[in-house]
DNA sequence: TTAATTATGGGGGTTTACCCGAAGTTTTAT
DNA sequence: ATAAAACTTCGGGTAAACCCCCATAATTAA
């Protein structure tokens, strides 16, 4: 007996899910979650052998979540389930423990598949997945400079700036509202330009805008 | 009995709505359909009265669907489906024709609810979809209520040098690129800072960004 | 036909933004 | 536990942006 928590914020599909793995004399669905800390939290109170992740969680990224199990709960196995095959998502949840990887539009036998053998302790990943990894190993330049390109993480103080910036404060004004350095200001200011590949401020505000960067 | 054409290319997603469908007695999935064209030829030969219809279909996108049923089967509904609570996506699909749209997040219920809605005549969306209309409807307001009255007009040459300083390029390249002097480029922007009321370059990115001007 | 705006440019100056480097701290990974 | 990476913090120097003064021809509006 296979006892599994299902962890995905799309009803519909965990019905879906549920319905297939139902059929199956060997499987029993203990639990469904619909954000990750509700995850973490099935997990301390609940025997599970296995989750199926979905990546694109909300609350709390399904990376993080995998991080998590993966650190306090070593004998729970991870199944991770993505919408999307892209080479970002699949090698950083592959390398917070994830055991394996396949699509939402995977079939019946595949999922069943995936399952159980995630659950004897070996790894699956789908083909689509497979080829996906294998292209991002071939061109390693290529990838990385993707998924920089696509959306660098910044840090609280570069995100500080970068809303002033928006806002068209000086450099020293800038520094004056956080009671820093203008220098360092100047320095962060370096950093998103380098991390956002912009020119100028205007660059970095623009890109910004584009990606709603804005708000939080 | 409501005659229903599933189009969605995640086969667990498929799986999920037609275990929900199944257990209502006046409704009858007819047909699975994977990708765009195989809805068209579906719909050719069989008696459909709604289509639920993943908006991001492979092969032939959703809205082109869409568009095609509202042209050549005016008697069969659609019900657009999406993860995504895009503004862009809901507005456009909902000019080509479609009766409603739910998310995939949404619950057996609702989606029960939504089909037999839009299977009888009218129009159904959930409610956040609701609210992402009434945002985008009224930042559509605001931007032209802010256009109308406080947006000052601006010369073909201010909107050119606008333009160029949006894409990061310096003075001196603006001037180089419109073989003037790069006095006349500051010229040009100084008048773009006082007609726009900005601070700076960056002011007037985020205003031309926030009015569309960076398009025509 | 005036008057206003636009497009073009110059001189000269102040402020700001951007580049190179670097040290101490914190976080992450092995 | 230890090494590596990232973050936060600054200084010095140069290029760019921004500001104020001004001026002339062309276009547009009143």
């Amino acid at each position: 007996m296979i006892n599994i928590l299902i962890a995905d914020d799309h009803t519909m599909f965990v019905d879906g899910m549920e319905s297939i793995l139902k059929s199956e004399p060997d499987f029993f669905v203990v639990g469904r979650s619909y954000d990750g800390p509700s995850v973490i939290e099935f997990l301390a109170s609940n025997s599970v052998d296995l989750v199926l992740l979905d990546v694109n969680l909300p609350g709390m990224n399904g990376i993080e979540v995998c991080k998590e199990i993966n650190a306090n709960h070593t004998d729970v196995k991870v199944l991770a389930i993505s919408m999307f095959n892209e080479e970002s998502f699949v090698s950083e949840i592959l390398n917070h423990g994830a055991k394996g990887y396949i699509l939402k539009n995977t079939g019946r036998d595949e999922l069943l598949k995936a399952i159980r053998t995630v659950a004897n302790g070996e790894s699956y990943f789908s083909k689509d997945v497979t080829e996906t990894i294998m292209k991002g190993l071939m061109n390693q330049r290529k990838a990385s400079a993707k998924s920089a390109a696509f959306f660098p993480k910044l840090s609280r103080r570069e995100k500080e700036v970068l809303k002033l910036i928006a806002q068209e404060f000086t450099t020293q004004e800038i520094a004056d509202s956080l009671f820093i350095s203008l220098k360092t200001v100047e320095s962060h200011r370096s950093s998103l330009l380098s991390k956002l590949n912009a020119r100028n401020s205007v660059g970095l505000v623009r890109i910004a805008m584009e990606n709603n960067l804005l708000e939080g």
